[in-house]
DNA sequence: TGCAATAGACAGACCGGTCTACCCAGGGAG
DNA sequence: CTCCCTGGGTAGACCGGTCTGTCTATTGCA
């Protein structure tokens, strides 16, 4: 019954590898021969299958973007109403934040020093108006007043934690300080 | 009774060039070479007054926070209680993020893809501690019962306002939208 | 005369990207 | 069943260029 494991192809593989470096180390630090040497795959496949590093961050990043766009989906049916899903947000993101493993925010990292043409850039400008969609929606659907206003908020907090830990040394204290802002937000554009 | 106009040193030009290109383009992209053609120095001279790019690096991020903490100084003068200095730290610094040559917090960027022991994780640790010390002082000093707490989460809006001001189009909306949490805030820990 | 600063060659490593040559599994065709 | 061909993958040399950092030899000024 056991399902044939077969093997990764090679462009699996070469995501893996990237995703796991380029996040760990940055997308400027590691070059394209530790990212194939890691996935043991060769250059050539590398070129045929993505053409260009930029590509290759393009998308790292947009599977990035597709697995925090599942993990949340997925994570707030376990929340009843729209008020209590936009905390449910915070949550789940905070779970993540706080592994030791986690390094900030790949797009804010990835587009740090990029050249205005970058992919990373549209990568990243396409994440950021799915959260603020995201949020917008929720406010709406908890009967704000103004959502666009209350979803750019909460942006601004979901910003401000991810910059904290990655850069703070307390990061406990950091995300217990965004979800309390995000408490008091609430309770004052809702309420 | 004009002053004398003296040529700045060699030290000083190699700061201004450094603090330019650095800060416009990014401490990994910019090398060596462009820092010292723009400052109209020699290399060896970069190397004498400084040791590496790494010391320079800090040197760059620790003239910012030099001139962060003056410039909120100077500008906090202005303002009469605590709690008036607190909207006036995001109004200074406000200014600057509308500023159409504002790349977004220089001490994020530095320490996007740095490695553990670069120096400019330490100047960015530095500059962090600085900000949440404010922030919890004048959090004191304006009565909060818990200046820890609304520090903390004052500098979680300072850092979201600054990331989505490197990364977002619409610059006017992201910084109404901290300086509105702000107000939100201290009405609720101060009322 | 002495010292700091200069220009610039140089070293050694690494970068992204190209290219050649080879290997090998799979699937028709005979 | 066997043969052959095709196509994806592999290994790695190689290219021009850039990186940080060192060194030499020279210049200009006090």
């Amino acid at each position: 019954m056991a399902v044939t494991t077969r093997r990764p192809s090679a462009r699996e593989r070469l995501l893996a590898s990237a995703d796991e470096l380029f996040y760990r180390e940055g997308v400027h630090v590691v070059g394209i021969d530790r990212v194939i040497e890691h996935a043991g795959v060769a250059k050539a496949t590398l070129y045929n299958t993505f053409g260009s590093k930029d590509e290759l961050i393009r998308a790292y990043l947009q599977g990035r973007h597709k697995a925090i766009e599942k993990r949340i989906a997925d994570g707030l049916t376990a929340y009843a109403s729209p008020r209590e899903k936009i905390i449910g947000v915070f949550d789940i993101q905070g779970g993540r934040f706080t592994n030791p493993e986690y390094r900030g925010c790949p797009f804010v990292s990835a587009t740090a020093e990029a050249l205005p043409g970058a992919a990373s850039v549209s990568a990243a400008d396409d994440y950021r108006a799915w959260v603020r969609a995201l949020f917008t929606d929720l406010s709406r659907q908890a009967g704000a007043p103004d959502p666009e206003s209350l979803g750019q908020q909460l942006q601004v907090i979901y910003d401000g934690i991810a910059v904290g830990m990655r850069m703070d040394h307390d990061r406990t204290a950091n995300l217990a300080a965004g979800l309390e802002l995000v408490r008091t937000l609430l309770a004052a554009a809702l309420d």
